[in-house]
DNA sequence: AATATTTTTTAGACTGATCTAAAAATTACA
DNA sequence: TGTAATTTTTAGATCAGTCTAAAAAATATT
């Protein structure tokens, strides 16, 4: 396992979420959005990362992570979760506060600040925002989950993940009671707009937009 | 107060680290030594540091921090010695372990991270080495300490700080059982080699070097 | 006071990360 | 299928931080 700058860790976890959702190749200029750079410099960082094998390269036909660049950046994206974890659970950060400095934290890269972390937080699986946190090997159980706008009506739940951590929808959802553990029964699906009326912890009744729904991830109680 | 890059702050924590037990001014080599860089490197970066306005410096006379540089020195050690407790305090490092992982950490520099982190900590007055944290203000209280090799035998009191970080020199303090807050009574001074012959926490009888009692401060038991 | 030694600065070069502008390749579409 | 639009790469600069080697200044020694 190679030693990396924060500006190649950067780029490497920002390729594996694009590549996550999204398909088997990722292009320049998305790389560019995302790490708030110009395509140039893109290109740039695309040739040293393939130079040290983390990533496959073919130019004009965008990239995809090597074995080993996956598994670096599943480290990474360990470290940031794990230091969420930290500011929500032990400084009291809200959900939406704290993206920006785990982002600075997740380049600290002392393996026995990170294993005493991990222990000091009693091994958790899942971050403030319902992501699951890679273990040391860079691996994941994945449970199976449904995103809430595809539930029908009549089924219940319980919301365990979110899919945008922008601070804005955080906020939306902090605002209309939803959080990640709460039980969620969907009452009705308009038919109009997509949008759909729902029923939090058995007494709030919501409408939550086709945009906000698409935006949960629910695991449905056994009816 | 301006944003400053890692290597930036290093040098300033440096600089005040070499004038707080130096003198006046300090020396292009000095800095050099401590920083791990070469004399050519901090000349540019003097001259950086100089032009905004956080040291005073004259060509070949060495240099002293201004008002603005030692107050942002302070705030700098304010958060490494945050750290510091953290990892000895909650992640359960050794005293010896937690320089180099504090020194990564120092640089996060988000300052609600800072507050909340010091609440979390429970407002600590003095880092695992017995060093004060300074407040946001960059001040602390000053407590008078007297060097363990300077106090007459026949004294006791109580150790409160070490002047010596060094992983050598806390392992070693570990063995013989000298910790923050234990008790020494000072039974005699040896007149051939001035090392020291005390009793720790009433029972052990320990010898310690010159050296060794040079780096120990102590607060003395009202007699 | 003159010379030797030490310290510090300057000159010039290199690396990593970034940019703009221009060239090249790919893709879309008429 | 040939041209237009888009995407990507290259060329050439800049900036921060570092280095070595050489020049300059300060300090120590005779
Ligand atoms: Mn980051
Ligand atoms: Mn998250
Ligand atoms: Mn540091
Ligand atoms: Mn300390």
């Amino acid at each position: 396992m190679q030693v990396l700058s924060t500006t190649e860790e950067n780029y490497l976890k920002s390729i594996y979420q694009l590549l996550k959702d999204g398909g088997e190749k990722v292009g320049t200029n998305e790389i560019a959005a995302l790490t708030g750079t110009k395509a140039a410099s893109v290109s740039d960082m695309l040739k040293k990362l393939a130079e040290k094998r983390l990533l496959s390269y073919q130019k004009y036909h965008g990239v995809s992570l090597t074995e080993e660049g996956a598994k670096t950046a599943l480290l990474i994206l360990r470290r940031y979760r794990l230091w969420e974890v930290f500011l929500v659970e032990k400084l009291k950060f809200n959900w939406d506060e704290v993206a920006a400095i785990a982002e600075e934290l997740e380049h600290v890269k002392a393996p026995p600040l990170v294993r005493r972390l991990d222990e000091y937080l009693g091994f958790p699986k899942f971050d403030p925002h319902g992501d699951p946190i890679p273990d040391e090997f860079g691996e994941w159980s994945h449970t199976p989950r449904m995103i809430l706008q595809e539930v029908p009506p009549g089924s219940a739940g319980k919301v365990v993940a979110v899919t945008n951590s922008s601070a804005a929808f955080l906020k939306y959802l902090d605002k209309v009671g939803i959080y990640i553990g709460a039980r969620i029964e969907v009452l009705d699906k308009v038919e109009f707009d997509g949008s759909l009326e729902l029923r939090v912890d058995g007494d709030k009744t919501s409408f939550l937009s086709r945009e906000v729904a698409a935006n949960l991830q629910v695991i449905l109680h056994p009816s």
